[in-house]
Parts: C-alpha cells; sequence; structure tokens
DNA sequence: TTACTCATGTAAGCAGTTACATGATTGT
DNA sequence: ACAATCATGTAACTGCTTACATGAGTAA
C-alpha cells in the first residue's frame, strides 16, 4: 500500500493537479515509486473520499478543468503512521538475474547484447543521479529534510554503482566464455 | 510474464512437483522471483495447457497425490526465445526509500529502528548467501553454467552489500541528526 | 480416532498495466 | 476550422496476495 503514500508525500512537498503529480513521479518520486497518470487520477479519488485529502475550493469540478489537491490533518497522520509502523521488505524481483539463470540452462546465445543495453541504461540513470546530487545538494543547503532527501538519493546513486559494477562484471565473464 | 518462465526454468533443472517447486522457490529460484504455492499451482496448470510442460504417466490425477512435471521441447523453446528477447527494466519500487522520503516531509521519530531491523535482515541474507557461495561454487566446479549460476549468485551477494552499506551510512546521519 | 504433515487446489480482492474516451485551451 | 496540447477520467485485463478448503498418508 504504497501509492497512497507516495501521493501524500509528493502533495506535502507541494499541492498539485494530477497531471502534475504524474510528471512530478517520472522526474522524482518516481525513481523510486513509479505510477502512471490512471493509478494516480484513481488513487487521488479515494483518498479523497476518504477524507485524507481535498481538493483546492478554487477548482471547477467540470472534466478537462484543473484540479489541485492539498493533504488534509488526517491525511498527514496517516502518513506518520505509515513511517513508523513497521513493514518487512518485499522479496526481490528482478527479470534479469532471472533470466540470466534460465540462460545457464538453456544457452546465453545473444544475451550479451541485453547485458550491454542494461549496462548503458544504468549508466544513464547514473549520471542523471550524479546531476542531480550537483543540482539540489550544494554544500550550503543542509537542513535537516535536506540531509535526508540526499541520503535517498545516494541510495538512487549506489545502488545504480551496483547495477553498472555487477553488469561489467557478468559482459567480462561473458567475453571469457568466447565469442557468442 | 517472469513466473511461468521462472518455473520453466526450475522444472529443467530438475523436474518436480507443486509442493518441490514451492520449497525450491524459497530457498534458490526465489530469491530473484518470488511465489507462493498458489501462484505455483496456477501457473502449472496454465503450462500444462498450453502443452508447454506435461506431467509424468506415472502420477496419478487425484486431489492430494504428488503430480510430478516435466518440460516438453515447446517450453524449452518459449524458453530459450524469453531469454533472447530484448525487455526493458522494470522501474526501481522500494518502499523504504519512499518512506525516507516521507519521513523528511513528518519527521523521523522512531525510523532509525526500523532501518535497524531491516540492516539486519540484509546482513543475515548476505550470510546465507557467502555460506551459498562456499558450498555450491568451489574452485573446481568451473563449467559454463556453474560459472553463470555463479554469477546470478554474485548478483545477489552484491546487492546485499549495498543494501547493507546504504543502511550503515543511513543510520550514521540518523546519529547525526540526533538521538530520536 | 485424533492430530499432524504432505499435497493440491478454490475464491475473493487488490495493485498495476494497457488501451481508449472526453472535454478545455491555445496557436495557426 | 483544425490540430495540438493540457487535463481528467473509464474499462478491461493481468499478476500477486490472502484466506480458506479438501484429500491422502502416517504416527500417537
Amino acid at each position: 500500500m504504497s501509492l497512497p503514500h507516495a501521493i501524500l508525500t509528493a502533495l506535502l512537498e507541494k499541492p498539485s493537479s494530477g497531471l502534475e503529480l504524474t510528471r512530478r513521479f517520472d522526474r522524482s518520486i518516481g525513481y523510486f515509486w513509479s505510477a502512471t497518470h490512471q493509478q494516480i487520477y484513481r488513487e487521488l479519488g479515494k483518498l479523497e473520499q476518504a477524507g485524507r485529502i481535498r481538493s483546492l475550493p478554487s477548482a471547477a469540478p467540470a472534466r478537462g478543468q484543473k484540479k489541485e489537491y492539498e493533504v488534509l490533518a488526517a491525511g498527514r497522520a496517516e502518513l506518520s503512521d505509515w513511517v513508523r509502523r513497521s513493514e518487512e521488505p518485499k522479496p526481490t524481483r528482478d527479470a534479469l538475474l532471472l533470466r540470466l539463470r534460465a540462460a545457464a540452462v538453456v544457452g546465453t546465445e545473444g544475451f550479451a547484447d541485453e547485458l550491454r543495453r542494461h549496462l548503458s541504461l544504468h549508466r544513464a540513470q547514473l549520471d542523471e543521479y550524479l546531476a542531480m546530487e550537483e543540482r539540489q545538494f550544494p554544500p550550503e543547503r543542509d537542513t535537516e529534510a535536506d540531509r535526508l532527501r540526499h541520503l535517498v538519493l545516494r541510495g538512487g546513486i549506489e545502488l545504480e554503482r551496483f547495477w553498472t559494477g555487477w553488469l561489467t562484471e557478468a559482459l567480462a565473464e561473458f567475453e571469457r566464455l568466447g565469442p557468442g
């Protein structure tokens, strides 16, 4: 049940409409919890019905008209609870590692290309995170909230470093196995 | 669509019944693609109907009776295709990073305990992987398939190292922020 | 005969994905 | 007038989770 909480977090950072949220998910929150606009609109409806957010009075209720939402006290309380609740980490589900294991059984022909492709995607993501780090966290920004958000970004950075490192190692192994 | 392919891989490694598969998922394949017995039985039914696997002739069709499956040529071909197909990596969805970002907004009280708990879970998983590495990949086992399966396990190991490293860093940051 | 474990399933519901629909606003 | 873009939705479907049901074999 993370999506509603991701939305509450985003709305607390800045009240927004559904489309604005969708865009912010595409380039910020979504790096850790992606969502499409369909999911977001559906969830905004549920959150409003549950009394956790409300649409700003200025907003027209018509279709095609922008509708801005803000978080109510009940929404903040719910988010605060969620952060404190203890939750089990979800078991890993990674298709690439699974496919490599399958390749060990049915053969690796053509798989090196896929590894190269993933490597370049992860390198690009890593570069993007590093650029974000420079822009968003210059040394003078150092409030408690800044340090925490920086920590989250460093999580993303180190995760991409893991992928680029492992993929590089995997490609080296493939070259040792011979051209295929 | 990874679960059917995970099952095909497991069945190629060794023909099994549903419950045996469930157990192997719990301690091997499931480290990269977890599944419950309900999922597995449902998927076995679909794979059999699609002509990708068959239950061994010896097996009684009665409820409560063990039923063993093996992969047919069509199943191997499908798995082989899947390994070669190019697939986009799924966007990351990590609840802990998301919760830390929420904590930056609503306050971190009580969150350090959760970080410590996750750290100890990841340390335990790392130890388990390292023990598996010693057992399953002694220097003399060095066929192509061994090297590939070892590479998969090293992926798991390095992923757990990322988590333990980042969580340690996060806890250090929390202590700098002051006791809470 | 009761309880426990092995083994296979059914059913309901939730979360996420994909495809499509509809209205409002702006530029040419 | 039309096309493009902004903006909000609906519907159908797939995959995963949770809770429960049922039968067979075995040991006290």
